[in-house]
DNA sequence: CCTTAACAGTGT
DNA sequence: CACTGTTAAGGG
């Protein structure tokens, strides 16, 4: 295109000839209009539309110009020419997207669902706001949107919190790992690596040498992480190397941070783009590689829609831009894994800790006996000792709580009843203030002094959370310095970063907090870790609970003995059996594996099958039982296909924002069977009569889903 | 999403 | 018959 626009005279004329309309996407998400809209060219925005241009475009009978994207060019008109409007204006300051990631947003469209136009606004750069509909403004609503403004981390000065790996030269492990992907680089063979490597076994190192090879080839580098708080950390060691041709993306950046990183990796002078899922649409032309750090981690999947899996999309971007993916882990997800398996990834591993200190040592805590013992309590004696042991020796814990909610709920202690949110369905949260909370949409109340429900006012809150625990352990050690960590003590901007580094800092003796605390940070010196309730995570709700449980397990025994001294695990637990938890305790990925996989395969749960959750949303409960039923019926029509399809149920969470909640899962062998349901089911529901008779009813996706429903 | 035309109900 | 509110259809 560059070049055409550059060629002189007759090619002028022909190439303007030849395009005279082009195919928009309305910016409006909505899937009545989830179509291309054909428009004419004006002669003189001729030379700067191309596919990927955002455009203004008259539509509808609406006064102002709406935006849109092209998607496509032409020189037939599709209809009667006085009916083909004409385009505007061409916005030549938003980033036109190469026709790659149009590409990639069809893609996505068709894997996960939604609009076209939904996929486009996630792979371009052009923020959307997605407006709630106009019913009464609550007021709710708004508080969670400033609070969720709020986190803009500071990420503040943690220096002391960086890693004591110093420059050392490869070891054999590493040196092979990066010699095995330069080789097929070099020698055009495009592939996807999972690089195994236990915690401190130099997995970034390895990237760097693998980025170098690249970008010697001339070519630009994504790198993966799971969360933007980590930006920070990783971020350094990447700069340090390649100094001002990396950058970061994320969605916290402004409208304007994020265009100058667009346009300078447009210009190819930023080659190496590191951040979050988003990072992964940065236009860069000529892709050599993507690394996906730490590629178990749920967070790679989209809770939008659409629900992408940022490790398919990454595999999916690679595959059109013809480049490699480096999948890194130390404890890897078990669809990496039995894709190793079945050849379609080839395996690196790191199996050393760089300098060579042990593993730590694992105890596994029976907490029924503890009951049988009588001890009630969150920490078992065991546990209790061993702490004790470590103040002593000024030596500094760890201790996991690996739960979230739970906590803090209110009930009557004369009839039992839970103080719900009215929208949601939901146990309401008791704060601080006294005021009770919903998780979900905000809903907040003062706590009642009555039960609604029979009057008594015996009503209060169980504390099971980390606030009860570190009372306990106050009274258990007095002199000891407490920090507690989750997410009622980390709300304001900068406490992440302040605890950690005041814990960093030997400031405190005991940690306690939830899964935030596993990740990352080196504390040296930690020589005990607790995992407080090792099964909370093991019944999560989902099928992925024995994965979730030991990749815990594993990244938490990797916090301890990060020092010089030999470094110790408790996994406190009432199912010490648990192949996820004996596993986790020898450290054992490949046992694991064997198991969890032999698990799904039973159960046909994924990697093994595919499943496609169907979300049902209505505002009225009979029309989205309804609903659920009729989509049931398309599905088991389709039958011949291999698939199965269970009853439809309510949702986990009935009601939701007054919305009331059901689901169909499907269950197929093959992912693609699944993507035909979905398309069927998407043309049964835009279709009538469903659309008319389940107007309150809306429809949507997740493929693989996690967590419940 | 936004506008309009069509339609139904209400009021003079 | 004018006025107002609700709904369905269409947009290039």
């Amino acid at each position: 295109m560059q070049r055409a626009r550059r060629l002189s005279g007759a090619w002028k004329g022909l190439i303007r000839k030849a395009m005279q309309y082009a195919d928009i996407i309305i910016d409006i998400s909505h899937e009545r209009l989830d179509r291309s809209f054909q428009y004419r060219i004006p002669e003189e925005l001729c030379p700067s539309i191309r596919i990927g241009s955002v455009v203004a475009v008259p539509f509808g009978n609406g006064a102002r110009n709406r935006q849109g994207f092209v998607v496509g060019l032409s020189d037939e008109p599709k209809l009667p020419e006085e009916k083909i409007r004409d385009i505007v204006s061409v916005n030549e300051k938003k980033v036109p997207v190469e026709s790659q990631l149009i590409e990639l947003a069809g893609w996505m469209r068709q894997h996960y669902g939604g609009t076209l136009t939904q996929s486009l606004s996630t792979v371009l750069p052009v923020k959307k706001k997605v407006q709630r509909r106009k019913i009464q403004p609550r007021e709710p609503e708004a508080e969670r949107a400033e609070a969720e403004k709020l986190p803009r981390k500071s990420d503040g000065t943690n220096g002391s919190l960086a890693s004591d790996d110093a420059v050392p030269p490869l070891n054999t492990a590493q040196q092979n790992a990066a010699d095995t992907f330069q080789k097929d680089y070099e020698n055009g063979v495009r592939k996807t690596y999972l690089l195994f490597g236990v915690t401190g076994s130099g997995k970034t190192r390895v990237y760097l040498e693998m980025i170098g090879a690249v970008l010697a080839a001339g070519r630009s580098v994504i790198v993966l992480i799971p969360e933007i708080a980590l930006t920070r950390q990783n971020i350094e060691r990447f700069s340090e190397r390649f100094g001002d041709r990396v950058a970061v993306l994320h969605s916290r950046l402004s409208d304007g941070e994020r265009y100058e990183v667009y346009e300078r990796a447009k210009r190819g002078d930023i080659r190496i783009v590191l951040g979050p899922r988003s990072a992964l649409f940065v236009p860069f032309s000529s892709i050599g590689l993507i690394v996906v750090d730490e590629e178990h981690e749920t967070s790679y999947k989209s809770e939008q829609v659409p629900k992408y899996h940022a490790r398919e999309v990454a595999l999916q971007r690679a595959k059109m831009a013809d480049a490699s993916v480096v999948l890194g882990s130390a404890t890897p997800s078990v669809d990496s894994l039995l894709r190793v398996k079945n050849g379609e990834y080839q395996m690196l591993s790191l199996p050393q800790r760089v300098k060579e200190r042990p593993l730590p040592k694992t105890t596994i805590v029976d907490m029924r006996e503890e009951l049988k013992a009588g001890n009630r309590s969150m920490i078992s004696s065991l546990l209790r000792e061993k702490i004790a042991g470590r103040l002593e020796r000024q030596e500094q814990v760890l201790l996991f709580l690996n739960r979230r909610g739970m906590a803090g709920f209110v009930s009557c202690r004369s009839c039992g009843q839970v103080i719900k949110c009215p929208h949601c369905d939901v146990s309401l949260h008791q704060h601080r203030d006294g005021i009770l909370r919903c998780h979900y949409c905000g809903h907040n109340e003062p706590q009642p002094k009555t039960c609604r429900s029979c009057g008594s006012k015996y009503i209060g809150g169980f504390r099971a959370g980390t606030q009860s625990i570190e009372n306990l352990l106050q009274k258990l050690y007095p002199k000891a310095r407490i920090l507690r960590m989750d997410a009622d003590s980390t709300k304001h901007k900068g406490d992440h970063d302040r605890i950690l580094s005041q814990f960093a800092a030997h400031k405190a003796d005991i940690l306690l907090g939830t899964q935030m605390i596993v990740k990352g940070h080196d504390f040296s010196d930690v020589t005990l870790v607790g995992v407080l309730a090792a099964d909370l995570s093991l019944h999560g709700g989902d099928y992925t609970g024995g994965e979730r449980t030991f990749d815990l397990l594993v990244q938490a025994g990797g916090r301890a003995g990060r020092g010089e001294r030999q470094g110790e695990v408790i996994v406190q637990t009432y199912q010490p059996d648990h192949y996820a938890i004996t596993a986790a305790a020898k450290a054992d990925v490949n046992g694991f594996a064997e198991r969890e996989l032999a698990y799904r395969s039973l159960l046909r749960y994924p990697p093994v099958a595919h499943i496609l959750l169907v979300q049902i949303f209505s505002g009225d409960p009979e029309e989205g039982q309804a609903a659920a039923q009729e989509i049931h019926a398309v599905v088991a029509a389709e039958k011949g296909k291999k698939l199965s399809v269970a009853k439809p149920t309510a949702g986990m969470i009935a009601k939701m924002k007054d919305r009331y909640r059901f689901a169909v899962y499907i269950k197929a062998a093959e992912y693609d069977a699944l993507v035909g349901v979905k398309d069927v089911i998407e043309a049964h529901t835009k279709e009538e009569p469903f659309a008319g008779r389940f107007s309150r009813t809306r429809v949507f996706f997740d493929f693989d889903p996690l967590g419940m429903f």
